[in-house]
DNA sequence: TCTCGATTTGACAACGTTGTCACCGCCTCT
DNA sequence: AGAGGCGGTGACAACGTTGTCAAATCGAGA
């Protein structure tokens, strides 16, 4: 910006007038100004803009991983809402894992991010309540933060969607009805079971622990839960997977020419790409939506909003394709 | 930093000396000041930092949509290199529109990012050179940027993989096989056109327009173009897809109880989630390993790595499910 | 002609760091 | 005792902006 100055023949302020569209400049200053711009490729240093005025116009989005498509869309919608308010996103995965959560937030934190989405991995978030009191605005999204600080959170109906879901295979006629699900230290797992217990509940059905099994997906874990499922003397019926990567891991399960058990009524949590295809039906959250709504909250408290800390539901929608209307075999 | 010094009872310098670990400091005097930082829950602020050191310790990371996962899995490997160089990472997604690829690269370079891995969406990227000559080291990925700088361009060995997709049809005794795909004004889209018609030169075949259709993949357009296809006097008894979201349409609109169509062998470029369970042959591109490499090339470059742009080019991978090797109906 | 207000411009400090250099003790070696 | 080296510390400028305030210029009205 010196260098602008001194070949447009002006002060440095005049320069910072011109490129900020500040008024009060001569017209013939300003276009002098621009083809000094022009021709030395001057763009505006906007970290030194930002240690100046205070406000570093960035967010930082921690989520467990952008390649999985929930998180990635949620991540989509986070970066327009960004977009639109001419803000950048500092985008980190934390791999479910506390302490990369930790170091992330902190590097966004050091950067002075003016605010942070969080998807929490860990159960502890102490560490942001200097943050928080320092001024970094957070919002949590899909799930609440653990033992800490009381933030906006947005997450969804968990335990309704589970309920739904659970009583769609009620309503087939289904009576012992597995409930698949990631680990328990996963708020949205615990909340899910929830719903699948109040339905079980309400329909007058016992609570059966074998038919429970929750562990971080994948395609051996999932296998060995079918076979022991399938080899129980009264088997499950109907499968209540209880997030997307276990519906797919499941469904990998239920084709392998290993698992021969009888065929079995599904209805997964979270909606998955082709899900339609293969004829799934599924209790649908929307997770651009997630990320639309959390942002939001955000830049409202970023616009000065204040009030105590809001906890936003959204709601899920059950989507009916086939696999959760086989009936119960007579 | 100021106030730490005034606790601590040091000069600022010490402060500093103390948060970067540098050697020359009493350890009693350090501990003071660590008690300070706590009492006064002092966080270093990186954005005063890089504007003294030149260094930003960030990278932005310019793709056309994070929600689909083609992109969200080299997004994450981009990522993942950074987080190991203790880089943070900007993410925009351009949607296929060049203008605000060139917003999100231009805001990128303001904030004095140290290097930009870019998928191009226009076919001019003439507004990068200035940047790049101003010290911002940037890679290509996926595709080769259109006219403007000559910079290291990491891409798949798109018409290979095509040519031995087609061929697989081939040698499955098809010999009207259609090619749909993306726009031809997206590279990846035309270079795998170009190695369908390889194949079918090498088999002696000829080349016929009726049986390409270039277009953004979405349902209605795969169902017009399947209805077309059908319609021929010659129809095709195989297709190949160019790319996963064309294939993913396509085996929509093939599942479409309109589409009254023969049986029909299919090929799709870019494996997705789930085409092994629904048997779909595909050739695959490893997204994670094209971001990998990518960010690899750019850490070198920042590392000082000198030399003249590299142009790299990774391998595809024929995947066999069942969709592929439907015989032609004698 | 002088004063006043508006317009345009510039000097300077400040934002929070780090690099450079100089200083102060203290110990060791002559 | 004096010189020299070393560990520890601090003063100060600089990075590239912007906010504050004052100065210069000009035209208009008294």
């Amino acid at each position: 910006m010196n260098d602008v100055a001194a070949a447009a023949g002006v002060a440095l302020k005049t320069v910072s007038r011109v490129v900020n569209n500040e008024p009060g400049v001569n017209a013939t200053t300003a276009e002098r100004v621009h083809a000094a711009i022009e021709r030395l490729g001057y763009r505006r240093n906007d970290g030194a803009r930002t240690l100046r005025r205070g406000r570093t116009a960035s967010i930082g989005l921690v989520i467990e991983d952008v390649a999985d498509p929930f998180y990635s869309g949620l991540s989509r919608a986070v970066e327009d809402v960004a977009l639109d308010e001419g803000c950048l996103v500092f985008t980190g995965s934390s791999g479910e894992d506390a302490s990369r959560e930790r170091e992330l937030v902190l590097a966004f934190c050091a950067r002075r991010v003016d605010g942070l989405i969080i998807v929490p991995a860990g159960t502890d978030h102490d560490y942001l309540t200097p943050e928080i009191d320092a001024g970094i605005a957070a919002v949590f999204a899909d799930r609440p933060p653990g033992a800490g600080p009381d933030a906006d959170t947005v997450v969804c109906d968990n335990a309704g969607g589970a309920r739904v879901g659970t009583e769609h295979l009620l309503a087939h006629g289904h009576r012992r009805i597995a409930f698949l699900a990631d680990s328990p230290s996963i708020f949205t797992a615990t909340e899910r079971l929830r719903g699948y217990r109040e339905a079980l509940a309400s329909a007058g059905l016992p609570y059966d622990e074998e038919l429970v099994a929750m562990a971080p997906p994948g395609r051996a874990r999932a296998l060995a839960d079918l076979e022991r499922l399938f080899r129980l003397a009264d088997p499950p019926t109907a499968l209540f997977t209880g997030n997307g990567r276990t519906t797919v891991a499941t469904l990998r399960a239920l084709a392998a020419p290993i698992t021969h058990g009888p065929p079995v009524a599904v209805v997964g949590f979270d909606d998955f790409e082709l899900a339609d295809l293969l004829g799934i039906t599924v209790v649908a959250q929307d997770p651009a939506r997630l990320g639309r709504v959390a942002a939001e909250l955000l830049f409202r408290r970023l616009a000065g909003e204040s009030g105590p800390p809001q906890r936003l539901e959204l709601p899920t929608r059950l989507v009916v394709r086939g696999s959760g209307e086989l009936p119960l075999r007579g």
